[in-house]
DNA sequence: CTACTAAGAGTCAGTGTGACTCTAACGTGA
DNA sequence: TCACGTTAGAGTCACACTGACTCTTAGTAG
């Protein structure tokens, strides 16, 4: 007899980073997957992520297990979503809570890799197991339209960079090329960047300026209940959008 | 002892109709609330919502509990977001997979509206149970932005409608007035309506044309996993945005 | 010191949008 | 029946934004 039990709770992650892509030699977009060590779909590749224990808030959750199975700290951490389709895990129920993350370049590649994690281009993913192949679908769709409108280009880079590194970004995500010019105007006029006054040097051209990113600026763009300045209380830079519900 | 439950999956629904304002005279944004009938927060105002039943769609789930308590039926049915923080209720933990709604203004005066039924203007709501304000907080801020980027507006209207009653909407939905002229040229511009040929007589001014919504245009608009056309296995328009599993 | 390359400023034309004007077409009331 | 009031709907103008392009600046590499 089929006992009825109540749906599950699973978090998972879509997360994306910028790595060289050697077929092409451009920058692209990779994700990180682990291969799955139980039934159901044993042995496919999937999003990190796991069981949502009872006293975890959701984020800290999705950033604990995508740690804990690729050891990256992301710059961004976002809910997407919450998949719940009766079908999409053969047994139970399961309903999955959705993150993305967007994780630095350089960090990337410091990412533990063995036979169960691995790297893969975002837009040339095997069969995943469950609905994950749509879940990073979306994920991408989301980044994408996101990185016109909204400015988290700079999660990908470190804490200071050049236009012409954030140019990169987004010609990476957006897979076409941006003119200069234009890039730098847009992005000086929208005030989401700030001159730090130094500049790179020891490269075989005129020296660019470097960058930071403007907080405030940024917040402004999010929904009514973005997290307050400076109270933070997850390590990482916070969930955005999202409201925070008050205890 | 406390014995460490699992968490518990619930769904609600932010229901949203057009409806005249007796202070402002305008036509303002209103949403139907129910009393709840047992503790926690006994007595205080609540978003309709149920627990997810192990076989049911979570939208489906919305759909029903949204119909059971007020008696509407939403011409738009979209998911908004999971809340879920640990203290965001009393007792065991709960999660929260929130959806919002738009239904037409003429069916709203048919909702049923008892003493534990009510409706309440979106920008004066009382103290509401759990985190329920900063819900209904934040499906506004989604609406008011959605509805400058996207064309939802038409799921307060009828089958066919006025550009006025269109323009009505928007500005009820932005709380600005907006240039009649302006209005047409860009709804027009923007392929989202139809002209059916029709005109609605009896007014005591020029005659103004009927529009119809045009589907197509729409759907465009979504993200990449939007429903196909004509295979909406639901009863309602079906939900947009979100990815749909293939099991 | 010259060539090369990328940084960064500037120009120009096409497009979209807010503010505004003007004409068309109905019902209403004298 | 005919001027009048009112809204539908077309059209105009100025300004802001953006893509394509040019030009100057400032480094390294030979």
């Amino acid at each position: 007899m089929t006992e009825i039990q109540p749906p599950a709770l699973a978090v998972s992650t879509v997360i994306f980073a910028l790595r060289p892509d050697l077929e092409s030699g451009f920058m692209t977009l990779w994700l990180p997957l682990v291969r799955r060590t139980r039934e159901p779909h044993l042995g496919l590749w999937a999003l990190p992520g796991g069981w949502l224990p009872s006293d975890e808030e959701m984020s800290a959750a999705a950033a604990r297990t995508l740690r804990e199975t690729t050891g990256l700290t992301p710059k961004y951490l976002e809910q997407l979503y919450t998949f719940g389709d009766v079908g999409r895990s053969p047994g139970n129920r399961v309903i999955s809570v959705v993150y993305w993350a967007l994780v630095q370049s350089g960090e990337a590649d410091l990412a533990a890799v063995d036979d169960n994690v691995q790297w893969f281009p975002a837009d040339r993913l095997p069969a995943l197991a469950f609905d994950h192949n749509q879940i990073v679908d979306y994920a991408l769709w989301r980044l994408r339209t996101k990185v016109e409108y909204s400015r988290i280009a700079h999660a990908f880079l470190g804490e200071t960079f050049t236009l012409a590194q954030l140019r990169d970004v987004h010609e990476a995500v957006l897979r076409r090329a941006l003119d200069p010019a234009n890039f730098r105007r847009t992005i000086e006029a929208s005030g989401t960047v700030v001159d730090t006054g130094l500049r790179l040097a020891g490269v075989p051209h005129r020296p660019p300026r470097l960058y930071r990113y403007n907080d405030l600026q940024a917040l402004a763009e999010q929904g009514p209940l973005a997290p307050a300045l400076g109270l933070n209380d997850t390590p990482l830079q916070s969930t955005p959008h999202p409201p925070r519900s008050t205890t």
